[in-house]
Order: structure tokens, then C-alpha cells, then sequence
RNA sequence: GUGGAUGUAGCUCAGUGGUCAGAGCACCAGGUUGUGGCCCUGGGGGUCGGGGGUUCAAAUCCCCUCAUUCACCCCA
């Protein structure tokens, strides 16, 4: 085995059954939720134009300044694999006009999300996202219905545990204020803060709020909170969102050091976690993004989403038991004589026209073998056909749970198979 | 980018200087010439992550490197 040849890239998995086949059930339940909230699905390119995210994500920011698969291609063009859909979504709005159709505009999307990380548990270069987008919509019942899309999608996954944490990082009006404040009340403490705590201090204060050295933690416990310093049209936004979530019989919690690490994020900004995660516990994250789409040159238009790490979902799920999705084959035919192999491809066209999910022995293996194999494939009926059957006309189904066995005439297998 | 742990069969691992490198599980075949699960027997499968060094002798000691993994930063 050639080393280099045979290793996938760090970062990158290869997804094996039985776990394809339970992502694969994720991705359809999000669809299926998306389809009820009225979001239907847009498929956006995976790589764009580098300046997208240098500009909307933030050049300051950890995803663009270290994480950001940048390359030039053949024609001189600056490109970078996508590190999140909101800014393909934003450009794809403003590029096919619909924020000239009617408002608001909702979307979904699925798809692999690439950023140059260290891997961890429940973090890879490449990952996979499950999100949505509402444009065109300024009420905080939009910001409601996200939060409500994705809780109803994990409750439908059957997950407990869950909370939402919940935050107001302001606007433009009242953040840059805040962002002082916060400096200037910061600055006499600077000496006792840790080493990433000063230059956070610098780069980007708002994060002082949510370091986990416990000396930090204790000397900033005190600092002015940025719901303190909203404007009032932030306020009464906040306010109500709040006020609608309280009704709904979510878990939420308001969170004033929930701070999201992507530059076009206005108002609203939250996070579904999950208790049992290891370090990397959001399973979503999300919020309001109000200047985004003017970024790129369009009108001012609001909008607010989320993505939710499908990887994460999974896990969750895997560490609870989870099987559904697992693959079982309905029928395996198990070959005695190789004269009956014509009568064995008729009868499995047949069962698999009608949705049964057939397998069978492509020869060579002893029937003990084959029946063997059945089992393993996890098959809920064997079917032998040999010199005994074609000569009778009748077969023996044998229902591998339990061995019991009866007696069928050949042309009735599939429909009895059919009726249960 | 920083720090720790770990790399031996498909999987989980034993083997810390001395014959040709092992176990359990898994896989294949046979025992049972038309029937899976239990049992028995046999079999295939290893550049001991890679390179260099020390030594009469290295999976074992040293250096470098690559990879995996957990955590930090940050994030899904």
C-alpha cells in the first residue's frame, strides 16, 4: 500500500457504512424540516471569489486570517474554498436579483464547508453544514423562526439536552461605543489579563468577555455587558426575540459573553449546544448579519441564519445509541446449483422492480457460505435455489431471525415478500 | 500556530536489547457433498508509520520526520 497514495489529506474522513447511511437519513430529516418551514434549497458553488469572505467574514478575523483555503487558478483569479455559507448565499441573492422578487427570501443549503484547522474531536478541514437564510426580513420573528427551524430539526432527531445560548452584539450604532467602553474600562487591568487576553484587547475586545482562564474570567466579571449599551431600536429587537422564545418551550439561556468570531453579524447572535460534546459543543451557530448583502453592493438588507455542524449532529447521535438509517437487506437468494442462476436473476429483477432490497451470490461459495454471508449482510430472508427447486417449482424461504422455514412456489417468493 | 498523548495484522492490543514478531476478534476454507448463529481444525494476511544513528544484535535505545488523537486559539 503506497503511503501517500493511500492517505487521505489530514483533516478530510472518509464516511464508511452503516454511518453514510445514517448521514445521509440527517441530511433528508433537514430537508424534510426546511421543506415545512418553507425554505427550499440552494445549491451554491463550493469555492468563490477569495475577496467574498475576505470581505464579509472579516479580514481580522481567525477563518479568513489563518483558516481560509486560498489559491490562484489557472487564470490569475484569487480563489478560496467556502468556510461557511452565509456569504455564498448573500452573493448568490444579490447576483440573480432576488432581492428584486418578493420579500423575504428563504434558503437552505447542504453542503461541505472547508477550513485550514488542527483537527480535534468534532473539527476537520472539511466539514459539512446544514443551514438556512432568511433575506429581506428586519422582524425579530424572523430571528424566532431560525432559532424554532433548528430546534425543531434536533428535536425531530430526538436529541435532549439542548440549549440555546443567546446574545446582542448590537449594530453599527451602538457597537463601536460598546467596543470602547469595554477598552477604556478594560485598560487598568491589562497587567493581571493573560497573554491572549491583551491582544484580544487589541484585535478584538468583545473576546476579553469569553476567555476561560479563570484570572480573566474573575477580572472581567464586572466589565460592562454589551446588552447594557444597545440602542434602543436594538433593545426592543432583542427584547422581543427574547419575548417570543420565552413562549416556546426551548431552553434558552441569554449568554452576555456569547461572542460569534465572523465580522458581518449584527443584533442577534446564538448557538444550539449540546452537553455531552467534548470542547467543541456547538452543534449550531448563528444570527442576524443586517449589513451583509450591502458589503457586496447591493441595498441595505437584513437577513439572519444559521449552520449547524452535521458531523456534530451525528456524533451526538452516535454516542446515544443511535441505528437508524443502518441498511438491511430484504431478500438474499442463495445459489445450490448454477443451473438455477438465470432463474435467481429473474426472480431478484423482480424483487428489486418492486422495492425489495435483494442480494446474492455471485458464485463460487458453498451454500454453507453463502447462507453464511446472509447472515452477516444482515438479510431478513434467504432463498435457496438449486436442482430441488427448479425441478419442484417450489422453494424454501427461510426468515433468518427466527429459522423457521416455509415452502412457496416459486412465482409467489416475491409477493408473499411484498405482503410481509 | 501552541502544548500533551499515541503509532506493531482489517480492528483492539501484548511484546522495553537476543532464535524465523504474537493474542483475541474479524476474514477465508474444511469438519457438515442443500442451509447462517455454537463448537473444532486449518489458512491468508505485518516495509513493527518513515528515514537516519548507537550496537555483535533494535519493534524495543537516541535523533529527525510523517500521521493519528486530545486540548488551546478559534469554530460547525
Amino acid at each position: 500500500m503506497c503511503r501517500v497514495l493511500a492517505t487521505r489529506p489530514r483533516g478530510t474522513t472518509d464516511v464508511l457504512p452503516p454511518r453514510s447511511e445514517r448521514w445521509i437519513r440527517r441530511e433528508q430529516r433537514f430537508r424534510e424540516v426546511c421543506r415545512a418551514f418553507g425554505y427550499p434549497e440552494i445549491i451554491l458553488p463550493m469555492f468563490e471569489h477569495a475577496e467574498l469572505f475576505q470581505r464579509t467574514v472579516g479580514e481580522a478575523t481567525d477563518i479568513v486570517e489563518k483558516e481560509l483555503y486560498v489559491f490562484p487558478d489557472r487564470g490569475g483569479r484569487l480563489l478560496a474554498l467556502r468556510p461557511e455559507g452565509t456569504a455564498s448565499a448573500a452573493r448568490a441573492y444579490l447576483e440573480n436579483g432576488l432581492h428584486r422578487g418578493p420579500q423575504p427570501v428563504r434558503l437552505s443549503y447542504v453542503g461541505p464547508m472547508f477550513r485550514y484547522e488542527r483537527p480535534q474531536a468534532g473539527r476537520f478541514r472539511q466539514h459539512t453544514q446544514m443551514g438556512v437564510e432568511v433575506f429581506g426580513a428586519d422582524q425579530p420573528t424572523a430571528d424566532v423562526e431560525v432559532i424554532l427551524l433548528a430546534a425543531e430539526y434536533l428535536r425531530k432527531e430526538g436529541l435532549t439536552e439542548l440549549s440555546v445560548r443567546l446574545n446582542s452584539i448590537g449594530c453599527p450604532d451602538c457597537r463601536p461605543a460598546y467596543r470602547e467602553a469595554l477598552r477604556r474600562w478594560a485598560h487598568p487591568l491589562l497587567p493581571e489579563l493573560c497573554e491572549d487576553c491583551r491582544s484580544r484587547y487589541h484585535r478584538n475586545p468583545l473576546r476579553l468577555l469569553d476567555c476561560k482562564e479563570t484570572r480573566c474570567a474573575t477580572a472581567l466579571q464586572e466589565a460592562p455587558r454589551s446588552l447594557e449599551t444597545l440602542c434602543s431600536a436594538c433593545e426592543e429587537h432583542f427584547a422581543a426575540v427574547r419575548g417570543y422564545l420565552a413562549d416556546l418551550d426551548l431552553p434558552v439561556s441569554v449568554d452576555p459573553n456569547l461572542v460569534r468570531g465572523i465580522d458581518y453579524y449584527t443584533r442577534t447572535v446564538f448557538e444550539v449546544v449540546h452537553g455531552r460534546l467534548g470542547a467543541q459543543r456547538a452543534l449550531c451557530g448563528g444570527g442576524r448579519y443586517d449589513g451583509l448583502v450591502e458589503v457586496l453592493g447591493g441595498p441595505p438588507t437584513p437577513g439572519v441564519g444559521f449552520g449547524m455542524g452535521l458531523e456534530r449532529v451525528l456524533d451526538v447521535l452516535e454516542s446515544a445509541g443511535e441505528t437508524e438509517g443502518d441498511a438491511r437487506p430484504d431478500l438474499f437468494l442463495a445459489i445450490a446449483d448454477e443451473r438455477a442462476r438465470s432463474q435467481a436473476f429473474a426472480i431478484a429483477t423482480d424483487a428489486r422492480r418492486r422495492g425489495l432490497a435483494t442480494l446474492f451470490d455471485l458464485g463460487g461459495r458453498s451454500l454453507k457460505a453463502q447462507m453464511k454471508a446472509a447472515a452477516r449482510a444482515g438479510a431478513r430472508f434467504a432463498l435457496v435455489l438449486g436442482e430441488r427447486e427448479l425441478a419442484t417449482g417450489t422453494a424454501t424461504l427461510r426468515e433468518m431471525d427466527t429459522g423457521q422455514e416455509r415452502g412457496l412456489p416459486l412465482a409467489e417468493v416475491v409477493d408473499a415478500l411484498c405482503r410481509g
